[in-house]
DNA sequence: GAGAGACTACTCGGATACAGTCTGTCCGAGTAAATCCGG
DNA sequence: CCGGATTTACTCGGACAGACTGTATCCGAGTAGTCTCTC
């Protein structure tokens, strides 16, 4: 069980997105290329976002993407849901059905024990996914890298716009 | 993202096996059985817990599997990791290197941020498994469980050792 | 100089391909208990 | 009745195959700015 390359992708083009100037957008091809990853893969995961509501896309020339709303109202978990689905990261299959011993009508009132617990882990990540914002990384961010090398990235950034 | 049924199995496994008598085996084939899965596949999940010491086999006739450890030393991080690694479910593959405006000899003194925050959630996962054990398993099992079902399961496992 | 049309650069979505993992099967080697057989 | 040989029932490990998912590429359709051309 590992998360996909996308995961890692788009927050780090959320991290940059969170750091455009109000209204403008940032194509699917700068963002693939100050990465280093496959333009037309990274597009089908910045799709998802843009499902997702995390981020806003417009066509045309000068277009790209943005985000959706201000980095404070965006989660990690809202990021790695778009991508991975929000669906439990444990499947329980009730293979307690096939006990040779159970009769055919038997009907449990509760959800296997195991997958109580198997989920109950599945929530302690979400929770923690979900006290992380956008605008938290920003902070941290800001701090431990380089003045220089924040700069230089801005302006990059800022040229492509 | 999604764990494996074999884990989902190897569980249910070790809950059958702690209710064992002391010094019984129970063979895969019987597991594989009661729980009504492929006993070959099965068993590679088994050989996986057998490596990382939760339970023990042994060869021949009447050979099989038991626990290695009693039932409260045994957490379900602990086959949770046997099946599907000790690994982090979220891999940091520094994309921030491909920056283009990093110097060559750049050298970060800190794991990526957004990886901190992954593995941070990774490791509340892995706490709340940690913080389950079998034989709380086993306690709740014991009072959902239908009593004649429970016995009659328990009988059933007892006659094939 | 203004307006209409062509052009361009981008997103979006579908189709496709390839690799790796998950799931499942098959079989041979090794082992330990049970059984058999000769003395 | 006893001890050694054989059989049996199991684990272990490797090889293999099919399905599904993750990764990646390509291309056509649609769209919004920009440019050009004509009047």
């Amino acid at each position: 069980m590992i998360l996909k390359n996308q995961v890692e992708w788009v927050l780090h083009c959320c991290a940059i997105l969170a750091g455009l100037p109000a209204g403008k957008y940032l194509s699917t091809k700068d963002l693939a290329e100050f990465h280093g990853v496959p333009k037309e893969y990274l597009s089908k995961a910045l799709q998802h976002l843009s499902q997702a509501g995390i981020v806003e896309s417009t066509l045309g020339p000068s277009g790209g993407y943005r985000l959706a709303r201000p980095a404070d109202a965006i989660t990690f978990l809202d990021v790695v849901e778009a991508v991975e689905g929000s669906g439990r990261t444990f499947a329980c299959n009730n293979i307690r059905n096939n006990n040779p011993c159970r009769s055919a009508d038997h009907c449990d009132d509760k959800p296997c024990a195991i997958a109580r617990i198997m989920w109950q882990a599945d929530d302690a990540w979400r929770e923690s996914l979900k006290s992380q914002t956008l605008s938290a990384l920003i902070g941290t961010l800001e701090q431990e890298v380089p003045a220089d090398l924040w700069t230089k990235s801005a302006n990059w950034v800022l040229a492509k716009t």
